[in-house]
DNA sequence: TAGTTGGGTTTTTTT
DNA sequence: AACCCAACTA
């Protein structure tokens, strides 16, 4: 045996030995369980001699699962690539891709997100006249979405409703959104899995064909399973019963998602001759963020005792702070990172700045601009959801799938070639009379009667879609996508355009190539289908790259499997974190555990130095929030604080900004500088050109370019034109309204 | 058909 | 504050 096992401890070793039989690995936070589990694999291979070929292990973010990739290749010596590593999803595409036609899907299916599902619920709720003002298109999509998580089909939906009104309404929906999905040759992230169980129920030849191949399989972050993500790797490990579940009960953090916590507190019962292991020696964090750790997760009712403790000594206390308003909450945050890394203390990537949400990050990332320090947000939009984007994808999908309706007609008029709302109808009443898809309906345009001369243009446009088709056999990928953006003049109407953000959806796009162009040389047997299918299933932390020498922002969910040594926690106040949705929810008991957990996730993110912050007045959507201490805060032993909390409460605001009428030609502005003080402009009416608070010479900084210097400032038609001379991006001529640059 | 504007709405977290 | 949609105008 080599020492590849000595460094371990006797528990991690248990669970490295152990590999036969169902394994449930409690593993605290920080207390290597990737370190587990990618030594497990080492160990099957290299002292059990099993073939990597039969190895599985499943993550849910494909940073996790290449993360874990490269940790095996760096210990086993070959065969690294042909153990099965990745995601829930990536893993049921593939086999979908392969076996999706025993279903009645085409391999050329297109994986539906958030956005294109809302499109297709909307179309049938009008469909079927439901007003959405009193049940949102929301209410029907989690709806559908708890269903397939369960493993309810529409069928079953039926059977279930025992007159129950809105029950019936859904299930009716329901199996019209999965008629449509169907018609389309698509599948939604939750189908993605429930299909897969439905093929593995209906096929046992193809179940029995996978169970003979995944004969040890691992699955981490296994409190963040689902019903029907436990059916599937059930179903696989019911021949073989290899089965190692990794997971923490205190950090399941995705019921929102269907996650289901007893999946893992269940364990034992499901496999009664499981082995329980419990890492609970963390090597991350000191005793001072351990013990705040564990008494703030000590509140929490339903969840499996455990002791964790570190061999690191006390180290720093908390640090704790609140301020009176968000803005000063972020100056200090900034502040802080900025004196400690010049005083050679920290580098800039031993940092994150931890939210709720991911709109708050938006005040630290402007400090930071201003202050200079190199960051990165991650998450928000996901970089495959914006306009652009998806626009693009729509084509490279009507290309692959033609059936996919939602993909043509979001891309029949963009960009705008006369085709409105009148001819899409005409279109749309044809093909449900002959029920055929879109796009074989505009393919006979010249029939449908009462199009006029918009069916030319719909003919140009299947002409083209045709040509893109069978160019495609002759050039790569990239050339396609040059292609699409060239003929469609995508890129040259953007530029035409006077909106506000043409230039970075332009920048946007040449993104979008050079990833095409990257996927390509390191695939070289690419395929369309293969781009769409990575691309649909990609998230934000996936792009995230220690070391990088920035600070990180991002949610709390984000972070969840992330350390670092110094971890700022900011809007720590009851409405904020815990979420005002989660205290005035149906079930405040359950979802304030929930949110307690991810407060455990976040306070054990830190390794040597935590600092929490709180305000008392922040402005939420647009109104001014006076909020009280989070009670998370409260659970905190003060010894463990380097300040005390200062009791305050929720304060009544003496005047609410909706109710107040202004005064007779002095309109009130609520919040920030009026742009009538700054421009001296009265009376009310729109101030297009408020003059800038810059002038030439000065120093200014932009949310996306940086720092720069102010060259011209030349008086427009409508607005001031400022040229600016940016530090990293280079001059830039931009609108003074939009460009919304601060003066340094 | 296209562009603009005003009014209403917003669950926070994500594969 | 930001986004989406319906209604209105050109």
């Amino acid at each position: 045996m080599n020492k590849l096992y000595d460094t371990l401890n006797d528990q991690q070793k248990k669970g490295v030995f152990t590999t036969e039989g169902p394994v449930l690995l409690l593993a605290g936070a920080g207390s290597g369980k990737t370190r587990v589990l990618t030594t497990r694999v080492a160990y099957l291979i290299e002292e059990k001699g099993v073939n990597p070929w039969n190895i599985m292990a499943i993550t849910f973010t494909n940073k996790a699962a290449g993360e874990m990739k490269e940790r095996v290749e760096d210990m086993v010596g070959f065969g690294a690539d042909s153990i099965w590593v990745t995601t829930f999803h990536s893993t049921c595409v593939r086999i979908l891709k392969r076996y999706g036609d025993r279903l009645g899907y085409d391999s050329t299916f297109t994986i539906y997100d958030t956005d294109d599902q809302k499109t297709v619920i909307k179309e049938i709720l009008k469909k079927f006249q439901i007003d959405t003002k009193t049940l949102k298109e929301r209410y029907f999509l989690s709806a559908i979405s708890n269903a397939k998580n369960e493993l309810i089909s529409p069928q079953a939906y039926h059977k279930a409703i025992g007159g129950d009104f809105n029950k019936s309404r859904i299930a009716k929906v329901y199996e019209e959104y999965q008629n449509t999905l169907k018609r389309n040759n698509a599948m939604d992230f939750d189908d993605l899995i429930m299909q897969t169980v439905e093929l593995f129920k209906n096929h046992s030849d193809i179940l029995e064909q996978y169970q003979e191949r995944f004969r040890y399989i691992m699955v981490d972050e296994y409190q963040d399973t689902n019903t029907a993500q436990f059916a599937l790797i059930s179903h696989l490990a019911a021949k073989y019963r290899n089965i190692c579940v990794v997971g923490d009960d205190d950090q399941s953090i995705y019921k929102f998602r269907g996650a289901n916590i007893r999946n893992i507190l269940d364990f034992e019962k499901v496999y009664p001759d499981a082995v329980v292991i419990k890492l609970e020696q963390n090597y991350r964090s000191t005793q001072n963020v351990l013990d705040a750790a564990n008494a703030v997760i000590g509140n929490n009712q339903s969840r499996k005792e455990k002791a964790l403790w570190t061999e690191k000594g006390e180290g720093n206390k908390i640090h704790f702070r609140q301020f009176d308003n968000a803005f000063e909450e972020a100056d200090y945050i900034t502040d802080d990172i900025y004196k400690k890394q010049k005083d050679g203390l920290i580098r800039y990537s031993d940092c994150a700045v931890l939210f709720r949400t991911n709109a708050q990050a938006r005040l630290v990332e402007e400090r930071f601009i201003i202050r200079g320090i190199p960051y990165d947000v991650v998450g928000g939009t996901n970089f495959y959801a914006r306009r652009e984007i998806k626009d693009l994808l729509a084509y490279l999908k009507t290309i692959e799938n033609g059936r996919d309706d939602i993909a043509v007609r979001r891309i029949i008029n963009v960009p705008k070639r006369g085709v409105g709302m009148t001819s899409i109808q005409r279109i749309v009443d044809y093909a449900d009379e002959r029920n055929i898809n879109f796009y074989d309906a505009m393919r006979e345009s010249d029939q449908i009667i009462g199009l006029g001369k918009a069916a030319m243009k719909i003919t140009a446009f299947t002409t083209m879609i045709q040509a893109f088709r069978s160019k495609m056999e002759l050039y790569g990928l990239s050339d396609l996508i040059k292609d699409v953006i060239e003929t469609t003049g995508y890129i040259t109407e953007l530029e035409a355009s006077n909106e506000e953000d043409a230039q970075s959806r332009i920048e946007n796009i040449d993104e979008l190539i050079s990833k095409v162009v990257s996927f390509e040389e390191n695939n070289h047997e690419a395929t369309l289908s293969d781009f769409l299918d990575e691309v649909a299933l990609v998230a934000d932390i996936d792009h995230v790259v220690g070391e990088s020498g920035q600070v990180l922002l991002m949610t709390l969910h984000s972070a969840k499997g992330l350390e670092f040594p110094h971890v700022y926690i900011a809007g720590l106040e009851d409405g904020v974190f815990p979420s005002y949705m989660s205290i005035a929810s149906e079930d405040p008991e359950a979802e304030i555990e929930e949110e307690r957990r991810l407060a455990y996730v976040g306070i054990t993110r830190a390794g040597d130095d935590l600092t929490l912050t709180c305000a008392k007045q922040r402005m939420v959507r647009g109104e001014t929030q006076y909020n009280a201490a989070s009670r998370f805060l409260k659970e905190i032993p003060p010894p463990l604080m380097d300040n005390r909390l200062s009791t305050f409460r929720k304060m009544k605001v003496t005047v609410p900004v909706k109710n107040y009428t202004a005064p007779e030609n002095k309109p009130y502005v609520a919040g920030g500088v009026s742009a009538l003080k700054r421009g001296g402009i009265g009376q009310g009416l729109p101030v297009m050109g408020a003059s800038p608070d810059y002038i030439v010479g000065d120093k200014v900084a932009h949310i996306k370019y940086g720092i720069g210097i102010v060259r011209g400032i030349e008086q427009g038609a409508k607005d001031y034109q400022v040229t600016v001379d940016f530090d990293t991006a280079g001059p830039k001529i931009m609108y003074a309204a939009f460009a919304k640059l601060k003066k340094v």
